[in-house]
Order: structure tokens, then C-alpha cells, then sequence
DNA sequence: GGAACTGCCCAAAGCGCTTTGATGGCGCAA
DNA sequence: TTGCGCCATCAAAGCGCTTTGGGCAGTTCC
């Protein structure tokens, strides 16, 4: 059923069908309901292509994920952000088109999307700190909002960012008055921006309480479970073990506590563990008691944020880049604790 | 820039540019190379909506995940199947298109998705034994390849599904091998067909092993870290515990592991423990040596051999639908052992 | 009573592409 | 020279929708 067939059915032209169904204030109101439950009646909906062609908006919004080359991985965060984003797009009637792109071809994909005109606005995953696709996205005119930020470029662009830098700052603090001077950081790929303000937090902590950082105590990855088994057990091995480890992620704070159980030692009571905990759906830390003290802040919450900021940007074309920065909570579970006498 | 205007420069017609780019054989072949060049020169992509308008192909795929009410969470595994789907997409030139679905509209999307006509073929997530859904696709007339099976319906569609019956039978069936009685299994939920199909092994291998399934050690839940974790609590805390867990994923079977800590039990000495292993690119089951022992089967590869059927079944409508069945296969790793002496 | 609105509706022109059905030019055989 | 077939190209129709620019009543205003 198109909207030919409909208007034959109704006896009216297409025109005021198509006005009746947007809701133009042309018709009247008697007209508008009689198309409106024809329209219901026949199943009629309009067709997206004739649609996009003939009014030029796409009712669709690009998320371009980077699969990292590596491990052939998708941010698990991923799927807790969609969640989240796609609330909104419902919401207003948006779709959402997906993008996996490996590291290479990422700009030609981008102008691609851009010039076949299917999406109206675009949400960039995973910034790293000076990233390129920035500059393309603003020269394209495409609308764009980036989940996180790309700290060494001008910041005139539109992002929702979790405050990284002072999670790990108050994280570490934390860890400092809790008598600990050995404290290891296992972070993500500090290429990216998210783990290159983490670990600025960390060194700032660190100096304000007159700790020289220990490089042997640093280490970054792609934050697997793997990661955070290898990064403590090597760091366990070494002459002077930390005696507290922050973490990226709950996989990777999972591979710690492996390895600190591979060890006899336990966790909250030897070994004080903080990880940055994303809320998600299916790796909730804990239920009533949280197993990990964290800094806490909902991916999917900045999901849905950000789709509201991109859809608002799409609806005023004028307005400035949106911004918002997200604080994370500290919350304090089991796995940390007094740092031991040291023996 | 588009087709007419590219057509202008070249002193064409834009009938002949359109034949040129895509391939037709009515165009010379010197022709043909000019019009290629200046298409790259001026960057020209075509209108994607005027293209879906005029050939009724949508070049993009459907994948409709419900998302759970309970924990608003989307299967952890997702990530992962679009990873491996988008490769062929890509290389098709197809897009993906994804909708997230609550449980309750869920058909009125299917019905809105086809009638606006802007997919090819939709990739249907999370089956029940029964599903609606795939009556009412076969009826939208759309093709459509199913992650999973609805054992309770006429298996006349397209599928892809691991073998949970037997990954499941054998896993149990290795556990009674090592002498255990008392097999826990803590399951996905069992509306879900390949949850109920992983219990149908569970007990065809307990009943072939002469073993009374006991209810209290099975348990069923969205398979969180928190569901493996409590009912690994609860049932430790019986008078006669299980010796061995058999969980339906990583993340249930971390919540195992962390029980048994807690109680200071080691697995793979005083308790086994088996999982499914989705072989999910954040949370590989160990490096060299797997933590778990457990039955693997890779979601991606899964993912992209369903996109792989979908794009055959739409480039030849008339051919049957296609069914694949993968076999897990069982892996050994650190978490098995033979079954404790009574005591 | 005529002019100027207003309310409701319609015809037709696009949007950018594909595809059908010509058209003109050229070589070749009769 | 005429006639035929083939090659390379083109004009125009159409995909299903929105939107511009009227048009025709009936109403209001001077």
C-alpha cells in the first residue's frame, strides 16, 4: 500500500494524505482522522527511500565503531551505549545505522557515508587524542557528537565525556589514605583519550601525595580479562609488589583478582583492587554490596545523552556544538582496604 | 555532486554514466574508464535514497535485538555477532541497520521495518521455543536468517545455531567421567531455545550416567556475573553441594569462580566447574592455557556465516532456506578435576 | 455588493537514480 | 546504392514521497 493507493482509497489526492499523516494544519481535523485510521486500517507506512529522497532528511543516525585490528574486538561498552542511544532514536523516530570499521579504511568510510546521505548525524566512538576523523567530520557538515574526547585538538566540537581524569585522581587518593604507596595501573590503550586522562588523575594523585610513580607498576592494553591476569601477575612476581592495583575495567579487574587468587592472597584484605566500572547490563558489580570499590558512571546513560545531543544539534542547525561531562561516583566495595605492615 | 551533474562534466548523458558505473555491458570500454576517473575526481557517491527508490534493493540488513526489560542489558555476545556479520556486509556493500527492541512492541517493528521497505532481509536474535516472530516474517514475506532455533515450531526457515544439545551432554557427561555425582547447572533462561536445549543435554547425560537430576542444583537467570554467583552461594551452602558446576556463560561462571572464593574453595580441586565459551574477543577463556574448561564456539564466526546466508538467500529468492549447525567443541582447561572423596 | 480573507483541497513539479525503448552512425553484404 | 545489423549513446518514464503554487467555496469587512 502506497500513498497513491491510499489517496484513491480515501477519494483524496496524495497530497492531502501526505498532509493529513504529518500533521500540517491544512486539513481538517474530521479528514485528518478518517486518513489517519485508513492509514491504520491498510498497514500504511511510507516508504523510507521516497521519503529520504524527497524531503532530504534520512531519519537515521550513523554510529561508527573502530574493531580493533588486534583483537578483532568490540568495545563491550558497545552494547550498553546503543542501548542506551537507541532509547532516543525510538523515541523520535530515528534509525540506527552501524559501522564496524578497522583502522585503515576509516576516513573513506566516513566520507562514503557522508556523500551517500543516509545518515543526518553521526556519533564517533572511541576517540584517541588527536583524531583525524574530527577535522573530516567538520569539514563533511555532517553533525556529529563524540563519545569522549580528543584532548589535543581544539575542543569546538560536540562530546559527552565521563570526567576519566578526576575518576582516577579521587580512585587513587582513596588508595593513598588508605596507607597504600605501591599502586599499579592497569589501563586501557593510552593512545586513547579515556585512558590517557586516567592516567594523568593517577599521576596527579600520586604527586600530590609525594609518591614517585614507578613505571614497572604501569601498563596498558586492550582491556581484556587476560590484561589485568598478566599485568599482576608479573607485577606480583617483582621484588616490591604493589600493594594495590586500579583498573580500567571489570574484565580487567577480574584477570587482577585471578591473579591475586592464583596467589593465595586476597583480595580487600592484601591486595586493595579500585576499577572503573561502566554499569553494564550483564557485569554488574555486585548486587546489594558491590564486589569492587569503583568509580562508577553508566555508559548507557551517556548513550542516551548523546543521542539526545545529536538529535538536537540535527534539529537546529544553528545551535553550538553541545558538551557535556559526566561525573563518576566512587563507591566502595570489598576489594579494598588498609594497606599490610609492610613485612 | 550527482549523476547529472557528473553527467554535464563529462558531456554524457546520464543514462550512459549510471550503465558505466555499474558495470553494463553497453558502454565502451574507454568511456567507461573516463567516467570512472571523474567519478573518483569529483568524489561522487550516489544518492543512497534515489538509488533504494529506483532499484527497490535497500543494500542494508536488518538485525532486531530484543533487549531485556528485567536488566535492560543486551546479550554480551552481540557485540561479537555484528563484528563478524558486518565483515560480510562490508564486503557485499551492505549496510546494517539496528533496532533494539523491549519485548512488548516488538512485532509492530518487524511490521513497520518491512513496510518501509529499507532492508533487505533482517537477522532475528534471541528465539524462544516458540516465536511469533518467525511466523510473521515468513508471512512479511522478507527473507530472514535465525541466531538460534524455535525447537517448538516447523523448522522450515533459515537458522544457524551451535549444537547446545550436545555441547552440553558431553561437558556433563566429562564430569561424570571424573567421578562427579552432584553436577550443578546454572543456566540462561529457559524460555530461550538454546537454554533449554543445553538443559535437554544437561539431562539426557545425567539420565545416560544413571544420575537422579536433583532441582535444587538447577538454576536459571540471565546469565549475569550476580546469577552465578548466588546460586553458586546458595547451593554450596546445602546440606549436600554440588562438586561440579556446569554454567551457560563466562560471565555466570566468573560468578562461580567467585563464590567458591569466597567459601575458600579452589575450583578444579574441591568443586569443577564447565562453561560455555562464547570465545568473545574481550573475555578469551586464557591466553595459552584456558582457565575454564569449557565447550567453545565462536559467536562471530557465527555471525558472519548467518550474514553469509542472508546475502544468498536475497541475491537468489527462489532457493530454500539454509540451515547450518556448528559443533562446539570441548576444550580442557584448569577448572576440572576429578570429583573429591566424600567425606 | 464587491474585495479581501480564510479554510480546505488539489495538480504538478521535483528529489536522484535506474531502466525501457528509441536513435543515429557505421561497417558490411547484396 | 540500398538494406540490415550492431554499437554506443540518449530521452524520457517512473520509483513514492513532499512541497510549491494555485483554486474554489464560504466568510468577513468596509
Amino acid at each position: 500500500m502506497n500513498l497513491k493507493e491510499l489517496a484513491e482509497h480515501l477519494g483524496l489526492s496524495p497530497t492531502t494524505v501526505s498532509r493529513a499523516l504529518n500533521g500540517y494544519p491544512e486539513v481538517k481535523e474530521t479528514t485528518r482522522a478518517r486518513v489517519e485510521a485508513a492509514a491504520r486500517r491498510y498497514n500504511y507506512t511510507p516508504n523510507a527511500w521516497a521519503k529520504g529522497l524527497a524531503t532530504g532528511r534520512a531519519m537515521s543516525i550513523g554510529h561508527v565503531m573502530p574493531v580493533s585490528k588486534m583483537h578483532e574486538m568490540v568495545n563491550p561498552v558497545f552494547g550498553d551505549f546503543i542501548t542506551g542511544a537507541s532509547e532516543a532514536y525510538v523515541e523520535a523516530g530515528y534509525d540506527l545505522k552501524l559501522t564496524l570499521v578497522g583502522d585503515d579504511d576509516e576516513t573513506a568510510r566516513y566520507r562514503a557515508l557522508s556523500a551517500k546521505g543516509n545518515v543526518d548525524g553521526i556519533i564517533v566512538h572511541g576517540p584517541h587524542l588527536t583524531d583525524r576523523r574530527i577535522d573530516l567530520l567538520r569539514e563533511l557538515g555532517l553533525p556529529f557528537v563524540v563519545h569522549g574526547r580528543a584532548s589535543e585538538m581544539p575542543a569546538d566540537y560536540a562530546w559527552i565525556d565521563m570526567n576519566n581524569r578526576r575518576a582516577f585522581d579521587r580512585a587513587t587518593e582513596l588508595l593513598i589514605e588508605l596507607g597504600h604507596r605501591r599502586i599499579a595501573l592497569v589501563n586501557g590503550l593510552e593512545h586513547m583519550d579515556f585512558a590517557h586522562r586516567r592516567r594523568d588523575g593517577f599521576l596527579a594523585a600520586l604527586e600530590r601525595g609525594g609518591i614517585d610513580a614507578d613505571p614497572a607498576l604501569m601498563r596498558a592494553g586492550e582491556m581484556t580479562e587476560g590484561l589485568g591476569f598478566r599485568a599482576a601477575s608479573d607485577m606480583l612476581a617483582r621484588p616490591y609488589p604493589p600493594t594495590a592495583f586500579l583498573a580500567s575495567s571489570m574484565v580487567t579487574a577480574m584477570g587482577i583478582w585471578r591473579a591475586l587468587a592464583a596467589r593465595g592472597l586476597t583480595m580487600g584484605r592484601d591486595v586493595s583492587v579500585i576499577t572503573h566500572d561502566d554499569d553494564l547490563g550483564y557485569l554488574r558489580n555486585g548486587e546489594d554490596v558491590p564486589i569492587f570499590t569503583a568509580t562508577r558512571s553508566s555508559v548507557r546513560a551517556a548513550g542516551r545523552t548523546a543521542a539526545e545531543m545529536l538529535l538536537r544539534m540535527i534539529g537546529d542547525p544553528g545551535c553550538a556544538p553541545l558538551q557535556t561531562l559526566m561525573e563518576a561516583e566512587l563507591i566502595l566495595g570489598q576489594s579494598t582496604g588498609p594497606a599490610p605492615r609492610p613485612r
